[in-house]
DNA sequence: AGCACGCCGACT
DNA sequence: GTCGGCGTGCTC
């Protein structure tokens, strides 16, 4: 017998073992093993046990880890839709695959010394008094942890030995299952009631989830507070009727107790009790391993989790939810470079499940895909507790210039609307995208600009630190208080540009009664912090909160009736096709933070170009004509939807030897994607951010409609071609981040 | 990935 | 004479 192993080394190439007669039995194509290899012993996954082996000597596999196939079939084949598509070794598919808490090779259970009582016979033995009061404890207990009955008895070990000699009780080692959230109270929910739309919604993906060959994807468009939540809640409890499980994802930053607990609370008790595994970053690797093992084992049917819960061994699977699916969150950033969202339609085509899409602002590919057809569409366009959207205005800020002198940090509209909240003792949240104090330091006289000494960018100056630093390498030096040019020496030194650390102070200048707190990277060294301030907040002792990215999602403060956008068209600008489609979801995100409960919220946009499309769709509240707009732009210049990109980034330290590697792989390109009529390849050029932690950048952009044969005959060349090993290159399929 | 093999320069 | 620098190639 032989099995054929994919290593734990991303060599791109699979090596076949003798099976030795009594492990025959017991080995199964999933299953993780200890194989030797040259000189030393590596572990792997066995990806086929086939007939026969092109090699003459093969020796013999030494161990089977773990007690069942690590990787069930289902997800080893979506290992290998990811290597070919996202073209990468199959190696490193699995790595993503497959948690590291269960690729290891000792056993993941954390075991404990259990305490049992055993049966008397006869006339209980003479105790002391020590031992008779532990007696008395395990006698109401009869099974406990050997910890926590010496807690319980405040005793030690000892006593509980001399017990187990009179053969009163009995001590084994036994596995014990941590639980990340044991300490939270949850209390029970029933499926609350639906509005029309919402029932409508609902009754759509509970007739997909009849069996059938292929059940549709669909895309629930629902406004923010439109209960998407509640649909899923309730799609999820018709799957599990029918005898099957459940995927969740959700973005990383949404993953908060409250969205876990939402799930417990519905699903830990009841008819259909179940356990719900949760997956996320801040998990030790024991628990990781729990949580593994009870999906794996069938015990939970529901997992919740980031963008790697996708991988979760459900089986069998009936419907994946994928939360806010314009997250950018869900395309990991290194290779594999998957998105999440798209391996959720490919595993629940291949397993017959149904695919949930929800977004309040999906993104234009997943909304193409549902005017074409291709996707299903299901709309719940009012807010499920009847509110009313937010009014937004916009502010246009070359008029508030002309009337300071220079741009002011807010408008005098959005002054106005703050002073009047304060009075009503209302709360204030306050976004601005750029933390630190100003953007770049320059000196009026010179021209010198403070700039990275490894990357292509200016050093932002953090007034609290007196530093200068760089936003992409962390490189930080003393900021300095004249030019620090030679022959220049000018002491008048300019800081420009707007970030949150200036806001800050001037809010803190104009409203000196308010209570401030700011929230960004800078501010929140730890995660308790983040928490605490969220707390401050909600409790009402912070009337403004100022922030980053991280207020901008999923927070939900009835509280909150006024939302200003400092400078709303700061990422519209940046060179990247999705520029404006970032910008209309993250201000409809943001102004989704206004007027929940019972009254009408208000958010101020300031803006120096407030008739970008972008802006403009975002203030009516229209995703429809953002998107329509929009599409003829990505039309014109031929972008996804349209059709799909792959980016190929070669980097170095070198900028020449990058640039000559950059033609060659061009040349590779064309001769690869030869057959493919419509492949535009643009490039190579200089990436947008040409310098970046010392190295430079050339990317070549590929364009076409039929990527996934670009995909499987760009891997395989691309690994045949020999580049100088000091340009590294990678390739990137509908990348998600073009910088 | 890591380890051996191999072929040239410095040194107890 | 031996120790060790890291280029090249291989591991079923």
């Amino acid at each position: 017998m032989i099995a054929r192993v994919a290593l734990d080394l991303a060599l791109g190439k699979e090596f076949d073992y003798l099976v030795p007669p009594e492990l025959e039995a017991e080995v199964e194509v999933g299953r993780r093993v200890k194989v030797p290899f040259g000189q030393r012993e590596v572990l792997g996954n066995i990806v086929a046990i086939p007939e026969s082996s092109p090699h003459a000597h093969l020796r013999p596999l030494v161990k089977l880890l773990g007690r069942q196939a690590q990787l069930t079939p289902e997800v080893l084949e979506l290992a290998r839709w990811i290597a070919d598509y996202y073209c990468c070794p199959v190696e490193t598919a699995l790595k993503s695959v497959l948690p590291d808490s269960v690729r290891r090779e000792q056993d993941g259970w954390r075991q404990r010394l259990t305490v049992r009582l055993l049966p008397v016979r006869g006339e209980l033995p003479e105790l002391t008094q020590r031992q008779k009061e532990l007696w008395n404890i395990l006698e109401e207990w009869r099974e406990l942890p050997l910890q926590e009955l010496v807690r319980l008895a405040g005793t030690t070990t000892e006593t509980v030995r001399r017990l187990e000699d009179k053969g009163l009780l009995t001590i084994t080692s036994e596995i014990s299952e941590r639980d990340p959230y044991a300490a939270d109270q949850i209390l029970p929910t029933d499926p609350l009631p639906l509005n029309d739309d919402q029932a409508r919604a609902l009754a759509a993906i509970g007739a997909a989830a009849k069996p059938s060959d292929a059940p549709p994807v669909f895309l629930l468009h629902g406004v923010t507070g439109s209960g998407k939540t509640e649909v899923y809640l309730q799609a999820i409890a018709r799957t599990l009727e029918a005898g099957k499980g459940a995927i969740v994802l959700v973005p990383e930053i949404a993953l908060t107790p409250q969205t876990v607990e939402r799930f417990k609370a519905r699903f830990n008790h009841g008819a259909l009790r179940t356990l719900v595994a949760v997956f996320h970053s801040h998990l030790s690797v024991g628990e990781r391993h729990d949580e593994w093992q009870k999906i794996r084992q069938g015990r939970a049917r529901i997992v919740i989790g980031a963008r790697s819960a996708i991988f979760a061994p459900v089986s069998p699977l009936g419907l994946i939810i994928v939360d806010e699916e314009h997250e950018p969150s869900y395309k990991q950033e290194e290779s594999p470079r998957y998105h999440a969202r798209d391996v959720a339609v490919v595993r629940a085509r291949r397993a017959g499940a149904v695919v949930v899409l929800g977004s309040a602002t999906p993104s234009l590919e997943s909304y193409h895909n549902a005017k074409r057809g291709k996707y299903q569409l299901l709309e719940l366009p009012r807010r499920a507790d009847n509110a009313k959207l937010p009014i937004v205005r916009v502010i246009d800020m070359r008029t508030e210039a002309r009337k300071a002198k220079g741009p002011p940090v807010f408008s005098h509209p959005l002054h106005e609307a703050i002073l009047q909240r304060l009075e009503r003792r209302e709360q204030v949240m306050l976004f601005l995208n750029r933390r630190g104090y100003s953007t770049s330091l320059q000196c009026p006289q010179c021209g010198f600009v403070a700039g990275c000494p490894n990357c292509s960018v200016a050093l932002t100056y953090h007034r609290h630190k007196q530093r200068i630093c760089c936003h992409i390498c962390g490189h930080e030096e003393v900021a300095p208080t004249v030019c620090p040019e030679k022959s220049c020496r000018n002491p008048a030194i300019r800081y420009s540009g707007l970030g949150t650390e200036r806001l800050e102070e001037a809010i803190a200048k104009t409203f000196p009664k308010a209570r401030l707190a700011r929230m960004d990277s800078d501010t929140l060294q730890k995660k308790e912090d983040y928490r605490r301030v969220l707390t401050d907040f909600r409790i009402g002792r912070i009337d403004i909160l100022i922030g980053t990215q991280m207020i901008a999602k999923g927070l939900h403060f009835p509280n909150v009736t006024l939302v200003g956008i400092i400078h709303a068209d700061l990422g519209l600008h940046l060179p990247d096709f999705r520029a404006g489609e970032r910008t209309f979801q993250l201000l409809t995100q943001v102004s989704g933070r206004a007027g929940r409960g019972d009254i009408e919220g208000e958010v101020f946009v300031q803006a120096f170009t407030p008739f970008h499309p972008a802006i403009q769709y975002a203030r009516r509240h229209d995703f429809l004509g953002f998107y329509d707009q929009e599409m003829e732009f990505r039309q014109q210049l031929g972008y996804p939807p349209l059709s799909r990109v792959a980016l190929l980034t070669l980097r170095g330290r070198n900028e020449d030897k990058v640039r000559f590697s950059a033609e060659h792989v061009r040349e590779v390109v064309v001769k690869a994607g030869s057959g493919i009529r419509d492949l535009v390849i643009a490039g190579p050029a200089p990436a947008p951010l040409l310098r970046a932690e010392t190295f430079y950048r050339y990317q070549i952009m590929l364009r076409t409609q039929s990527m996934a044969r670009l995909a499987s005959a760009l891997g395989p060349s691309l690994r045949d071609t020999t580049l100088p090993d000091d340009i590294r290159i990678t390739i990137d399929v509908d990348p998600v981040n073009l910088m």
